[in-house]
DNA sequence: GCATTACATCGATGATCGACGAACATCGAT
DNA sequence: ATCGATGTTCGTCGATCATCGATGTAATGC
């Protein structure tokens, strides 16, 4: 697999964190990530198609929130540590918020 | 001026208050509102058109996040305070996170 | 009454979204 | 070399978005 796109932390606005961030499917990623490990994009089952799951994890890089690393045939997702740095508490804030929904 | 639309608290979803604070624009209106008080809708200049501030404040209202009265002519803007019930933390951290960008 | 003010709503436009299936690319194994 | 598995990308769809100008509406002022 050809390597993925991945942006400067610096160049992620909020709005485009946020709008990563707005949609159910991809918090439901996020949560899976936060035990701080690399998961396989197989590794979620939320019921949408394969390709959609793609566009989903493209939406989530774009935002700077995960990192998705080809390995073979796979590709190893997680969260970007930096990402915490570039906007301290909205990770954690969110998935708690959403957790309580 | 027919009274307007707020959904109850209850029904507002983190993905429609994330939505709604995803835009620029509206995040500019809720920190405006932050000083907790009231504002007539002409006194956001946020250089975008009449109708289109309009389509931002009731996208706001329909975020759970604001409440509009209508009073003559004018339309009263301010924080709906049970926002911050619903969603703890979330406004303060989604403006901090701005303030710094 | 009539004009003005302040805002909502309508209708249109072009962009983006989430969704899908199909096609493509890459790798590991046979 | 072929096959199957894993993901990305492409093309498409209907829906929604942000934006605008124009129109509608209700209250105020003359």
């Amino acid at each position: 697999m050809r390597s993925l796109d991945h942006p400067q932390l610096s160049s992620v606005s909020l709005s485009d964190a946020l709008a990563a961030l707005a949609d159910p499917t991809r918090r439901a990623i996020v949560r899976v990530l936060t035990d701080g490990r690399e998961h396989p994009a197989g590794d979620f089952d939320l019921g949408v198609a394969q390709s959609t799951l793609s566009h989903h994890m493209k939406k989530l890089r774009q935002g700077g929130i995960t990192h998705s690393r080809p390995e073979g045939t796979r590709c190893w997702v997680s969260l970007r540590p930096e990402f915490d740095e570039r906007f301290p508490d909205l990770l954690r804030t969110v998935l708690t918020l959403d957790a309580d929904a």
